[in-house]
DNA sequence: CGCGAATGTAATAGCATATAACTTAGAACA
DNA sequence: TGTTCTAAGTTATATGCTATTACATTCGCG
């Protein structure tokens, strides 16, 4: 009964390589089910290793969420990057804006891992954690596509990003059917997108009249 | 041991109101740590029962944090209600909108809780807890004090709840800190607020004169 | 080659969910 | 008023998860 996550092959007493294991492994199980599904007594059986095997590389539960996490908004990260890269007659934000979208929902219980709060709270300036969101919040920033006046972008951002999150949330709740599915997610997105693209534009033309006036 | 919250007096046998102490506890017990505070048999002996006491009243542990969750939501729509219905110089919105976020972070646990997923997406048309959601709907819709013109309403209701999650979530999770915390969590709000009104205002004025064309 | 550190195992404690079989008190009706 | 049925509570127990302790094995480096 040995996973298809090989172990270093003519080895069966060290794993090799369990730390990685048990993170892609634990990220599969929260595929479906959110933190809730990752456990390390099954995370052990799956990977064909005794059921204290993963205390070696991570000191409880927390820590090895608080390492699958980090890796999700790695991973999370690289998709809309790749997104954003390849060339497309939309903007940059729409396509990040519905990238998320698809994200959160297809991958419903590992954004909601992402997002539990607790986690992110907790991790400390310069852990792995948080420097993977800093790197996510970056990538938002970026899609704006606009220069850096005060911290006019960094608001912005932050507004589409919870946004975007809260769409996210409530599709994901079903909060979408009834009176409210003649709006698609999707429209509301845009919506929002549209909304962040107007505000800037306003919010800079009226920064470089005051720099105008000033100088 | 006895909880404070009161048998029926004079019998140790039954305690009289269970499933209602259960709940209030377990909401209690929420208030900090969120759904994962709450155990079933942490409550028994909160409330002086035996262990599998209650599950005369609720099948398994979902079903109580279905339960709780419909409370929560109750409270919710209470809280909001009220700051609606007292006379005030801010607008029906702005104050809806700001007391989501004085509830999403002073009771952060319960309303982690009540966003969980699971238990909404899970809740069947006409179960206590859709119930309980769609009361807190409709008192977005009203918030808005804007006519029924097609769908405008709803789509506009839905948009400020899903920011006012997102902004709610994001802080809970420390994204306001660094580079973001120029802008506070309550200028963000107010920001959707506005945008809000705006998009109401233009949207009905295009119906009307959509209606006038066509009449 | 040998030794220390890293990494694994077996055994066990402690707590939570959940079920089964049994008991008590309330209330419903003759 | 007394009998009986049922709702609600109890004890005992099975199962599963987290976490720790003490012991075993392998890797890699001098």
């Amino acid at each position: 009964m040995r996973s298809h996550l090989a172990r270093k092959p003519g080895n069966t007493y060290h794993h090799g390589d369990l730390r990685d294991a048990l993170i892609k492994a634990a990220l599969r199980d929260a595929e479906q089910g959110g933190a809730e599904a990752i456990s390390i007594k099954a995370l052990a059986r799956q990977l064909g290793v005794s059921q204290p095997a993963p205390y070696r590389h991570f000191a409880d539960r927390e820590a090895l969420l608080t390492a699958v996490t980090a890796e999700a908004f790695r991973q999370f990260s690289a998709m809309l990057r790749e997104t954003m890269t390849k060339p497309s007659r939309q903007s940059k934000l729409s396509r990040l804006a519905q990238a998320t979208l698809d994200f959160g929902l297809r991958r419903n219980g590992v954004y909601r891992l992402m997002f539990a709060s607790r986690t992110v709270s907790c991790a400390a300036k310069g852990s792995e954690l948080h420097e993977a969101t800093r790197e996510t919040f970056a990538l938002v920033i970026e899609a704006l596509e606009a220069p850096a006046v005060g911290y006019l972008r960094e608001r912005q951002a932050l507004k589409i990003w919870a946004a975007l999150h809260g769409v996210v949330m409530l599709a994901e709740q079903g909060l979408f059917t009834g009176e409210a599915a003649h709006a698609t997610r999707e429209e509301l997105v845009e919506d929002f997108v549209n909304e962040t693209k107007a505000a800037l534009a306003v919010a800079i033309k009226d920064a470089r009249r005051q720099k105008k006036v000033g100088a």
